[in-house]
RNA sequence: CGGGGCGUAGCGCAGCCCGGUUAGCGCACCACGUUAGGGACGUGGGGGUCGGAUGUUCGAAUCAUCUCGCCCCGACCA
């Protein structure tokens, strides 16, 4: 067969993009850095939305859609902004194409030339600032609360599945606010929306914190984010939270009127989750047996694969199986029942584990006999004969079991690939060994956050948010510090 | 843009150094049969301008020159 995936320890790399292609999740597409997402990744992508989109919805936000193309002169009111973003970005620069006149084939026409490029948005503040500025004149305006699911495009040198696309699918929260109080309570009220969602749904836990001075969103005043751990010992930013000040509001000049009558400029925040949590999803909680989904995130909970040789033992099967799907669906899980005959049993196991299915009921003959059914949880791979009555019954316990199961693994895990260090000789050595978090103490100074990241390539990921005070000595410099922060090498 | 590598069937590869019938293998695909409680087996079959161009030669997947494309490492990466 072809469906073998490298082990993990192998090569995390290759066993990851391997896995991606495998479960049918995505593939390179011929066009440079981009993907294409397949049905069944797409799937786990619209279970993710749904749950996201709710909780802003929940936290007051509505959605809206801002264009996709960007004036150049847009990008360059923000002076760190740009600057951030000036060397990834796609440009248009014509609007029409015609016949070569040696007859070689389509050229750009250069009489077709814009006046002013445009730029593909690589994210949103600037053209949702520019409407802002239009919508917004009093303190009776505010505070406005929009989200947008969209497209973005950032041309990176070197791009990974999911991790890093030249073109990725994700949401990006805009604010605007009357306070830097108010505001700085909704950066912090969605960073605690996507730990709620990394931990509830995706089973993975996180670090919250506050990025450095170096790590931070050109154009915010400060960056939140949550980290999380993957299997191969390496971090990953799997959300951002800004603060923006008024330095938006400045940029495109949004002024309000207060209640005193006194004009001021508005307090902003964004916020972004993107197609990259499919990658921390699948590094998260894999195994050398392929995905494994968490329930609450799986397009399928519960897969029924019916084990006869004839027509009529199909037919027989089928009738209980419809049964409990039937059951399961009407209290709202998805159920696939597997009656092709082109392939066999084994080959259906193996393919739905790939594809992480929590649960699967299999049903064959002897089942019929003794009024029984055989399921399997994919997280544990434990096998349990169930009695046919008892089963629709039991799947949900087992479906939270398994949600349960996942997350505490996952913990586990990112506790035991958590070190303190405090020498920077300790510090190497857990970085060149098991890897994982480290927390250190830091002198607060960029010039030694970017020495380290040049010697050891780890950066420092967060400050964390629930770091005690504790006085310690830069591992580094040796200049005092206050608490410990999160280094990590990272995706 | 530096360093390395690769383009041969849908996918993964061998063949190339040392030129020689009809270009091969695994997987996948199609047909038939036997199978079916953990990725079945047998037999038969279909599928290729060997990335492209030019050159050398009686003869090029193989040698030379040029060219196009891709991958990996580095630089880059809110």
């Amino acid at each position: 067969m072809g469906k073998e995936i490298t082990s993990r320890s192998e090569d995390y790399s290759q066993w990851y993009i391997d896995l991606v292609k495998k479960a049918d999740l995505a593939e390179n597409s011929d066009v440079r850095g981009c993907m294409v997402i397949k049905p069944y990744g797409y799937s786990i992508w619209e279970k993710m939305v749904e749950a996201l989109d709710k909780m802003f919805k929940d936290t007051g936000h509505v959605n809206a859609y801002f264009p996709l193309f960007i004036p150049k002169s847009f990008l360059a009111k923000e002076a760190s902004h740009v600057e951030g973003f000036a060397k990834e970005c796609a440009i248009i620069t014509h609007y029409r194409l015609k016949n070569a006149e040696d007859g070689s084939g389509i050229i750009v026409d250069p009489d077709a030339k814009l006046e002013e490029e445009l730029i593909v948005r690589p994210t949103s503040e600037t053209v949702i600032w520019n409407s802002y500025k239009k919508w917004i004149q009093s303190y009776r305006d505010l505070p406005i609360l929009i989200n947008q699911w969209a497209n973005v495009v950032r041309w990176e040198m070197r791009t990974r599945l999911f991790l890093r696309t030249t073109e990725f699918l994700w949401q990006e929260g805009h604010t605007a606010h009357a306070t830097k109080l108010e505001a700085e309570k909704e950066t912090r009220l969605i960073l605690d929306v996507y730990a709620d969602f990394a931990e509830n749904f995706m089973a993975m836990p996180v670090i919250k914190g506050m990025k450095s001075e170096g790590e931070k969103f050109p154009g915010a005043v400060d960056t939140y984010c949550i980290e999380a751990m993957m299997q191969d010992g390496k971090a990953l930013q799997a959300g951002t939270s800004h603060f923006l000040g008024q330095n938006f509001a400045k940029a495109f000049d949004v002024q309000f009127a207060g209640k005193d009558g006194k004009l001021d400029y508005v307090w902003g925040t964004s916020w972004g989750v993107s197609t990259r949590l499919m990658g921390a999803l699948i590094m998260a909680h894999s195994d050398d047996d392929g995905l494994v989904l968490p329930p609450k995130l799986a397009p399928i909970h519960v897969v029924i694969v019916p084990i006869f040789r004839t027509e009529e033992e199909l037919a027989k099967i089928s009738e209980k199986a419809n049964q409990i799907a039937g059951a399961l669906r009407k209290q709202g899980y998805s159920v696939k029942f597997d009656n092709r005959d082109t392939h066999k049993p084994g080959f259906k196991f193996a393919e739905y584990e790939l594809k992480g299915v929590p649960v699967r009921i299999a049903i064959g003959p002897r089942d019929l006999e003794n009024g029984t059914v055989e399921v399997a949880r994919r997280d544990t791979k434990e096998k349990m004969i169930i009695k046919l009555d008892d089963v629709v019954a039991q799947i949900p316990a087992l479906l939270d079991s398994i949600q349960t199961t996942i997350y505490q693994k996952a913990l586990k895990f990112k506790g035991e690939a958590t070190t303190k260090v405090d020498s920077y000789d300790d510090f190497k050595k857990v970085l060149d060994g098991k890897g994982g978090f480290v927390l250190a103490h830091w002198d607060g100074t960029s010039a030694t956050e970017a020495a380290i990241k040049e010697e050891t390539k780890a950066t420092i990921r967060c400050i964390a948010l629930d770091a005690e005070e504790e006085n310690g000595k830069c591992i580094y410099s040796g200049k005092p510090s206050a608490r410990r922060v999160v280094f990590a090498r990272a995706y």
